[in-house]
RNA sequence: GGUCCCGUCGUCUAGUCAGGUCUAGGACACCAGGUUUUCAUCCUGGUAACGCGGGUUCGAAUCCCGCCGGGAUCACCA
């Protein structure tokens, strides 16, 4: 029966990208909604003009098509899936209920105010924002909270006669009772009369309050089930009132606890900034141009003309003041010149950052949900993937208690999936969608050298944690042989000393080496095992001194992949350099 | 401050609703050891929690009360 059909919607704000708690919400409705054969809708509350954008409304879009959330009802989507290798298409209004930027709706809301007003249940006012604000004073310095009421010998009909000529707003006349929330989550939860006030519902310029906006939008879409996050609580019995004022049905509500940081406070896009800005501080820094300076020579070009958006005024006073933001590219490329990680908060920087998908959503359904089952060895079951969450989420388990955002045990998870569950072949595909909209450089090997494309493959996802991670693994065969600098200590332990030295055994090796063909990791690593056997020495002994000349550094992946992405050229060349720069 | 929500290892949690099988299990992190040409893996072992105080009961992590602690919210923003 279709009336019995569960949906379930997100309904974010198009302020900025998909912050990484409202992808959680989002999943928990999709999961919800997967699970009880319904449907999972969208719908953009853009009303706030002010503060929406276009852009930010695509961006929200793009994010929840890249997580695997498809929504049945909503905006029109088809996602390029960074490459175009999956396109996705979701969206549509099968069911005629759209619009569903909330922006579009405004005329749907006039017949609801038009019946609460005949009822008498809505009323005008017409107290201006500067008596509200004294009124909130005045309740405050006598220590109780201030409850806006009707007055008791309110004349509706006098006040709809003056609403005709004056501006005003329209409020809700509360019924004089309690209204309990029946939670799936927390249970019953009572707000007693004494808290809940005649609220605003239409605005002044005629729109109406997000409040009587989403019940009405609930309504008209058939929305069953509002999964959402505990902040907004305290305003159900708000909802409840309208609904019961309009005669409409109250849906079940499943208030779903918070994500912090964790040292506790909210996790919030602020965090970048605060940061970018305490690294700032940290390293001294005063002015622009220091920062300019510190840019990597890669990546200048691109971000110095940003750095350029503001001056050295600017940046004292962003310093100053904890209040002041800078924009998004702007902390970006501040991050960049000091090498900073930011932490990620929106599900664009975990994109960045080289996250997969299901990786994130795994993480993300364990923040307050547990499927409560165990593993055949008596662990807790809790790898899983988008189809077991459909098949096996539902609000019974959703926790009350808030958590913390562990980015360790998440990044343990993407790892995990990286070296045990992915084959090489997948993760190519999955790094190369990356790449190409995150790393230009690692993208064209992808496309103009297939061989030391899979070379790089078959080196880096063993040991990587992220796909960002795999990319810097494998940083040292981007550079330049003449930028290489040579770590002190790894030189000094394998370089310099012993009998004989790394260098001699170094400079042997580049003869040695330079017959090897052809040039790829098993022969390569076959010849090494032969050499060491022929000189009776142990791997070490040659390994660390290979590594520390092409990359400056002891560590690397397997010799034969490190010469091979590096090229039998340049391995030759960068053993010369090391050998001249270190033999003084 | 009012109202509301929450409180198990450092973190995420299982166990709580239907009290005993809990000398509280798992995962991540951490520590120690082992394997390994570095790194990463992998293997073995270890440290570590029922916020506090009362009560009910033969028996409380589980039920009740108080306290303490954390959080949310108090807009013509969503």
């Amino acid at each position: 029966m279709a009336q019995d059909q569960v949906i379930t919607r997100f309904a974010p704000s198009p302020t900025g990208h998909l912050h990484i708690g409202g992808a959680r919400t989002a999943l928990f409705c999709w999961a919800f909604a997967r699970k009880h054969d319904g449907r999972f809708l969208l719908r953009i509350e853009d009303t706030d003009q002010a503060r929406s954008s276009e852009d930010a409304a695509k961006g929200i879009l793009e994010d929840l098509a890249w997580l695997g959330i498809t929504w049945d009802d909503g905006p029109d989507f088809t996602s390029d899936g960074g490459t175009g290798v999956t396109p996705v298409r979701v969206g549509g209004d099968p069911r005629n209920i759209g619009p569903f930027y909330q922006s579009q709706r405004h005329d749907i809301y006039n017949p609801y105010f038009e019946q609460l007003l005949d009822a008498g249940v809505a009323f005008p006012a017409f107290d201006t924002p500067e008596q509200l604000t004294a009124m909130r004073k005045a309740a405050e310095s006598e220590k109780r909270s201030f409850i806006y009421r009707r007055a008791a010998d309110f004349d509706h009909a006098a006040a709809l006669e003056r609403a005709k000529t004056e501006p005003h707003v329209l409020r809700l006349h509360m019924p004089d009772t309690a209204i309990t929330v029946h939670d799936q989550v927390l249970g019953e939860v009572t707000f007693p009369h004494a808290e809940l006030d005649d609220f605003v519902i239409r605005k002044t310029d005629g729109y109406p309050t997000y409040h009587f906006a989403v019940v009405v939008d609930d309504a008209r879409m058939g929305v069953t089930h509002v999964l959402r996050g505990q902040e907004h609580l305290n305003n159900t019995p708000k909802h409840i009132a309208i609904q019961n004022a309009l005669g409409l049905p109250t849906p079940a509500y499943a208030h779903m606890p918070l994500i912090f940081n964790p040292d506790g406070t909210k996790m919030s896009k602020r965090d970048k900034d605060k940061a970018a800005k305490i690294a700032v501080k940290e390293a001294g820094i005063t002015t622009v141009a220091e920062l300019i300076d510190r840019l990597p020579q890669s990546n200048r070009a691109h971000q110095e003309p940003i750095l350029r958006t503001f001056n050295d005024t600017d940046l004292a006073a962003w310093l100053k003041d904890k209040q002041r933001q800078l924009g998004r590219d702007q902390v970006s490329a501040v991050a960049q010149a000091l090498d900073l990680t930011l932490p990620e908060i929106d599900v664009e920087d975990f994109r960045a950052a080289g996250y997969l998908p299901e990786t994130l959503c795994n993480f993300l359904a364990l923040l307050g949900w547990n499927p409560g089952i165990k593993n055949a060895d008596g662990t807790d079951l809790e790898r899983f993937d988008h189809a077991f969450l459909a098949s096996n989420f539902d609000t019974d388990r959703i926790g009350k208690t808030q958590s913390k955002f562990d980015r360790d045990k998440l990044l343990a998870f993407s790892a995990d999936t990286i070296q045990h569950t992915l084959d090489d072949a997948t993760f190519a595909t999955l790094w190369l969608e990356w790449a190409e909209r995150f790393d230009e450089a690692l993208a064209s090997w992808a496309h103009n050298d297939t061989t030391r494309w899979q070379v790089a493959v078959a080196a880096a996802r063993p040991r990587a944690k992220t796909l960002r991670d795999a990319r810097t693994a494998l940083a040292f065969a981007f550079i330049e042989t003449d930028s290489i600098t040579y770590d002190e200590k790894p030189v000094n332990k394998f370089l310099l000393k012993g009998e004989p030295t790394g260098l001699d055994t170094l400079a042997d090796l580049r003869t040695a080496i330079a017959s090897i063909d052809p040039w790829t990791p098993d022969a390569i690593d076959s010849f090494l095992q032969a050499y060491t056997q022929e000189h009776s020495i142990g791997m070490g002994k040659i390994a660390q001194p290979l590594r520390i000349a092409l990359t400056g550094t002891g560590v690397s992946p397997g010799l034969g992949h490190t010469l091979t992405l590096v090229g039998k050229e340049t391995t030759l060349a960068r053993i010369d350099r090391c050998l001249n720069t270190l033999r003084q």
